[in-house]
RNA sequence: GCCGGUGUGGCGGAAUUGGCAGACGCGUGGGACUCAAAAUCCCAUGUCCUUUGCGGGACGUGUCGGUUCGACCCCGACCACCGGUACCA
C-alpha cells in the first residue's frame, strides 16, 4: 500500500495554517538563521518547476535549523513591478495593479501546495505603498547625501512606438515588438552615484562566503585598474587634455594621441585641411547604433584632425586622431597610443601608417605588439628597467614635472535609475515652474501611484503619468505651480532592501526596528539564480552599505553566505520554454506525485548548481522510495509496523549514525542529492531487518522532515505523537558507533589492488604488513620478485613495491 | 580574445580532497509472486579477453605527457562544452 499524498498533504498544510507553525518571533531569545530566497516576479504563466529547486533547499535548511534550536526567518514576497504587467495593461487596458494580484494569488496557492515553511504574516510585495513609501524613503537618502542626481544620458527612443525602450527590448537596434527602428537619444534621467562606492564594493567582497566565480563577475563588472593621468599640451593651442594609461613605463613610445568621437574638444582643434573629413567621419559613427559600433570594431577606423599634441616626456609632436574604438566613457575619452606596446594602437598604427617605436625589449615588432615584461630601451631614464619599477619611476617623474600623476579608473558607471514607464515606485521628486526641485516630504510618502483609465505612452518619451492629472500640483503656501517627476524606478528598487523589511513587516514609522536588524542580520543564506550575479547583488549591496554609512542597517554587507542554483531543463536538456513545449507544470506533478515527491526530486537531481535536465522517470523513482519509506513505517493494515520496537538492534547501529552524521553535514553544506541517497541506503538496510528500534526510526523520521515534510508529519503522528514534527529536536549521533572493530584493509602490489585482509582497526604498521605479506593470494603474485619497499597506510591500506 | 567553470558506465551522478573508481537513483536483463498484467520483492549490470564452471586477467575518470609506492584528485600542454565579458587604454 502507498500513502494518499493528496489527502495528507492538505491535512498538514492546513494544520501548519491554522496552528501558524511558522510564525518566527522577531525578538526570540533563541540565536537566529535567516534563509532568504530570491523573490520571483509573479509572471501570468504561475511557478516555473526552477522556482522550487532553490526554495526547497533554503526551505530544508530552515526546518532543519528550528529543529536545531534556532529562531528561523524565513519570508517569502514579490517583485510586483516590472515591464510585463505595464505591456499587458497597454495591451489590454485592463490593471497592472490587478492583473498582478491574482498572478501573486497563483503564486502563492502554488508555494502553499509545495509546503514551503514561510512566516507568510511577513509577506511584502514591492508594488504595495506602505512597502514602497520606503522605497522612495531610501531615495530621498540618497539624494539629500549627493548620490542621486539628474544628467542628459543617451537612452533607447523608438519613435514609431513613441516610447523609450529597455535594452533588452531592442534586438540588433530595432525594437522588440514591431521591429521599429530605435535611435540612440539623449534624455534627462536619475543616476545613482554607486561608483562612489566602486573601492568598497570590491574590497568587501573579500570576506563573504560566495562562490568565487561570481565574486569574480563583480570584480570584473567594478573593473578598477591602477594606473596614471597623463597631461599633453595641443600644439598651437591653449588647451591641454589628460589620459590616463595603466603603461605609464611606454610613455616614450606613445607615437600619437586618440580621442573618441564624442569627445569636447574634438571640433575645436581640427583642422581647416581637415575639416571635412572629420565631419564625414563624425557623421558616419553618429548614425551607427552601439552594435554596429563593435561589429565595426573588427576593422578600425579613424581620421586625423590635423592637430598635434605634444608628448610631455621628450615633447615630440604627435599627431591627435579620431577613432572610435576610443570610448568617450571610459577613462578620459582620448588615449595616448603606444604602437609597440599595445594591440589595439598596433593595428590601428599599422592600418594607418603611424610610426612604431620600441621602448620594452623582448618582441618583435615587426609582427605584433609586445606587451609583456622586459627592458626598457629608447626610454632615457627608464632604460635597463623593468616594467614594474619603470612604471612607478615615470609616476614619480609626471608628479615631479606637474604634468600626471597615479590614477585610479574603474569601469563601473553610474547606475541610470530612471524610467519611463508607469508601473513603478513614483521618485518622490517636484520640479518647479521656478527651475527649483523639491522632494516630497516625508510626511506624504508614500507618494501613490495614481489609478489611470487607460495607460498609454505619452509620445513625447515621458512616462504615461505625464497623461494624468497627478504631475500637477501647487504649493498650497506659495501658489506656486510645479510637475511631479513622471519618472518611475527600475524594477531593481524595490528588491535591494526587501529582506531588510521582512525583518518588521508592519512597522509604518520606520524602514525597520533597528533593534529587530541588529539581531537578523546579516542573512545567512540567500540563494537565487547566476542571473542575478552581478546587478541585483550589486546594486542592494550598494544601498546596503548607503544605510550602513547613514545608520540604519547595523551591518555592512546584506549576504554573509549565498548560492547560485543551477537550472532545470527540458526532456531533451533544452531550456525550458513554452515554444518548444517541453514545459513541467509543477501544479501537474503535485497532483499526480505529490509535493513531497517533487520536492524529493529536486533534491536528488543532482548537485543544486548543476543544470539537469527533467526526467520523469527519475521522478518515479523518488516517488518510489517515499512509498518504501511508508511501507517500512505502516502495515498493510495502516497501522504503525509491528517490526518497530522499543528493542536494540545491533546491527543497525553502524548505518542509523552514519545517516545522522551525513544528513546533518549534507544539508549544512547544501549537498542534498548526497544527504538523500544516504536516507536511501538506510531505507534499504531497515528492509533487510526484523527489528526496527523505534528511537532509530523516529530520527529517521527526523531527517527525512525538511525534504519530505508532509510525509513525516503523517508518520510522526503515526509514531504516537500529538505535535507538530517541526521543533522537535534533531537527531545527534554517536560517534562511537561509527567504526567497526574490525575493518577490511586493500593489499596493492604496485598500486593494484591483489587481496582483501581483515584486521583489527586499530593494527600497528608492523601487523598490518606482517598479514598481508603472509597473505596466500599476496604470497602467489610475489613469488620470483623482490619486494623493494612495502607501503602501510593504518586504517586503509596495504601497498607493497615488488619486482 | 580575455576571465571563470565543467569533462567519470546506457543516463543523473558518488568518491572522506593523494589511498579499494562507479555509492545512491534511473534504465536494462533475468527470476519470484500472479490465471495474466500492474505494483512489489530478489539477483545481475563499466568495457574487453579468458574459463565447461568456480574463477582469472587486461583496460578504464576528455586527450597527451609529468610528479608519486600510489593520481578522477597535484603539475604542464592540448581538445570540447557551459557561463560571464566585449576595443576598458
Amino acid at each position: 500500500m502507498s500513502f494518499h499524498h493528496q489527502e495528507i498533504e492538505k491535512k498538514w498544510q492546513n494544520y501548519w495554517e491554522e496552528k501558524k507553525t511558522f510564525k518566527t518571533d522577531t525578538y526570540s531569545e533563541k540565536e537566529k538563521f535567516y534563509a532568504l530566497d530570491m523573490f520571483p516576479y509573479p509572471s501570468g504563466a504561475g511557478l516555473h518547476v526552477g522556482h522550487p529547486l532553490s526554495y526547497t533547499a533554503t526551505d530544508i535548511l530552515s526546518r532543519m535549523k528550528r529543529m536545531q534550536g534556532y529562531e528561523v526567518l524565513h519570508p517569502m514576497g514579490w517583485d510586483s513591478f516590472g515591464l510585463p504587467a505595464e505591456q499587458y495593461a497597454i495591451d489590454t487596458g485592463n490593471s497592472p495593479k490587478d492583473f498582478t494580484l491574482s498572478n501573486i494569488a497563483t503564486f502563492k496557492r502554488q508555494m502553499k501546495e509545495i509546503g514551503f515553511s514561510y512566516d507568510w504574516d511577513r509577506e511584502i510585495s514591492t508594488m504595495d505603498p506602505k512597502y514602497y513609501k520606503w522605497t522612495q524613503w531610501i531615495f530621498k537618502k540618497l539624494y539629500e547625501k549627493g548620490l542621486a542626481y539628474v544628467d542628459e544620458v543617451a537612452v533607447n527612443w523608438c519613435p514609431a512606438l513613441n516610447t523609450v525602450l529597455a535594452n533588452e527590448e531592442v534586438i540588433d537596434g530595432k525594437s522588440e515588438r514591431g521591429g521599429h527602428p530605435v535611435y540612440r537619444k539623449p534624455m534627462r534621467q536619475w543616476v545613482l552615484k554607486i561608483t562612489a562606492y566602486a573601492d568598497r564594493l570590491l574590497e568587501d567582497l573579500e570576506e563573504l562566503d560566495w562562490p568565487e566565480n561570481l565574486k569574480d563577475m563583480q570584480r570584473n563588472w567594478i573593473g578598477k585598474s591602477e594606473g596614471a593621468e597623463v597631461r599633453f599640451s595641443i600644439d598651437g593651442h591653449d588647451k591641454h587634455f589628460d589620459v590616463f594609461t595603466t603603461r605609464p613605463d611606454t610613455l616614450f613610445g606613445a607615437t600619437y594621441a586618440v580621442f573618441a568621437p564624442e569627445h569636447p574638444y574634438v571640433k575645436e582643434i581640427v583642422t581647416e585641411a581637415q575639416k571635412s573629413a572629420v565631419e564625414d567621419y563624425l557623421h558616419k559613427v553618429e548614425t551607427k547604433s552601439d552594435l554596429e559600433r563593435t561589429d565595426l570594431a573588427k576593422d578600425k577606423t579613424g581620421v586625423f584632425t590635423g592637430a598635434y599634441a605634444i608628448n610631455p616626456v621628450n615633447n615630440e609632436k604627435m599627431p591627435i586622431w579620431i577613432a572610435d574604438y576610443v570610448l568617450m566613457s571610459y577613462g578620459t575619452g582620448a588615449i595616448m597610443a603606444v604602437p609597440g606596446h599595445d594591440e589595439r594602437d598596433y593595428e590601428f598604427a599599422t592600418k594607418f601608417e603611424l610610426p612604431i617605436v620600441e621602448v620594452v625589449s623582448g618582441g618583435d615588432l615587426s609582427a605584433e605588439a609586445y606587451v609583456g615584461d622586459g627592458e626598457h630601451v629608447n626610454s632615457e631614464f627608464l632604460n635597463g628597467l623593468h616594467n614594474e619599477e619603470a612604471i612607478s619611476k615615470m609616476i614619480d617623474w609626471l608628479e615631479k614635472n606637474n604634468v600626471g600623476k597615479k590614477q585610479i579608473t574603474y569601469r563601473l558607471r553610474d547606475w541610470l535609475f530612471s524610467r519611463q514607464r508607469y508601473w513603478g515606485e513614483p521618485i518622490p521628486i517636484i520640479h518647479w515652474e521656478d527651475g527649483t526641485m523639491t522632494t516630497v516630504p516625508d510626511e506624504e510618502l508614500p507618494l501613490e501611484l495614481p489609478e489611470m483609465e487607460e495607460i498609454k505612452p505619452s509620445g513625447t518619451g515621458e512616462s504615461p503619468l505625464a497623461n494624468s492629472d497627478w504631475v500637477n500640483v501647487i504649493d498650497p503656501k506659495t501658489g506656486m505651480k510645479g510637475r511631479r517627476e513622471t519618472n518611475t524606478m527600475p524594477q531593481w528598487a524595490g528588491s535591494c532592501w526587501y529582506f531588510l523589511r521582512y525583518i518588521d513587516p508592519d512597522n509604518p514609522d520606520q524602514l525597520a526596528d533597528p533593534e529587530a536588524l541588529k539581531k537578523w542580520l546579516p542573512v545567512d543564506i540567500y540563494i537565487g539564480g547566476a542571473e542575478h550575479a552581478v546587478l541585483h547583488l550589486l546594486y542592494a549591496r550598494f544601498w546596503h552599505k548607503f544605510l550602513y554609512d547613514i545608520d540604519v542597517v547595523p551591518t555592512k554587507e546584506p549576504f554573509m553566505k549565498l548560492f547560485n542554483q543551477g537550472m532545470i531543463l527540458g526532456e531533451g536538456n533544452e531550456k525550458m520554454s513554452k515554444s518548444k513545449g517541453n514545459v513541467v507544470n509543477p501544479d501537474d506533478i503535485i497532483s499526480s506525485h505529490g509535493a513531497d515527491t517533487l520536492r524529493l526530486y529536486e533534491m536528488f537531481m543532482g548537485p543544486l548548481e548543476a543544470s539537469v535536465a527533467w526526467s520523469t522517470n527519475g521522478l518515479d523513482g523518488a516517488r518510489r522510495f517515499l512509498d518504501r519509506v511508508w511501507r517500512l513505517f505502516i502495515s498493510e493494515e495502516g497501522a504503525l509496523s509491528g517490526k518497530i520496537i522499543e528493542e536494540e538492534n545491533k546491527a543497525m547501529d553502524k548505518v542509523y549514525n552514519e545517516t545522522v552524521k551525513k544528513v546533518t553535514e549534507d544539508f549544512e553544506t547544501l549537498q542534498f542529492n548526497t544527504a538523500i541517497s544516504q536516507m536511501m541506503v538506510f531505507v534499504n538496510e531497515g528492509n533487510k531487518q526484523e527489528k526496527l528500534p523505534k528511537d532509530y526510526m523516529e530520527g529517521f523520521v527526523k531527517l527525512l522532515s525538511p525534504v519530505a515534510p508532509h510525509l513525516a508529519e503523517e508518520l510522526w503522528e503515526k509514531l504516537g505523537h500529538e505535535d507538530t514534527i517541526t521543533y522537535e529536536p534533531w537527531p545527534a549521533y554517536d560517534e562511537t558507533k561509527l567504526v567497526e572493530d574490525e575493518i577490511e584493509i586493500a593489499v596493492q602490489i604496485m598500486g593494484k589492488v591483489r587481496a582483501k585482509i581483515h584486521a583489527a582497526k586499530d593494527a600497528t604498521k608492523e601487523d598490518l604488513e606482517e598479514q598481508a605479506l603472509a597473505n596466500e593470494k599476496i604470497k602467489e603474485q610475489i613469488e620470483g620478485k623482490t619486494v623493494r619497499k612495502v607501503i602501510v597506510v593504518p586504517g586503509k591500506l596495504v601497498n607493497i613495491v615488488a619486482n
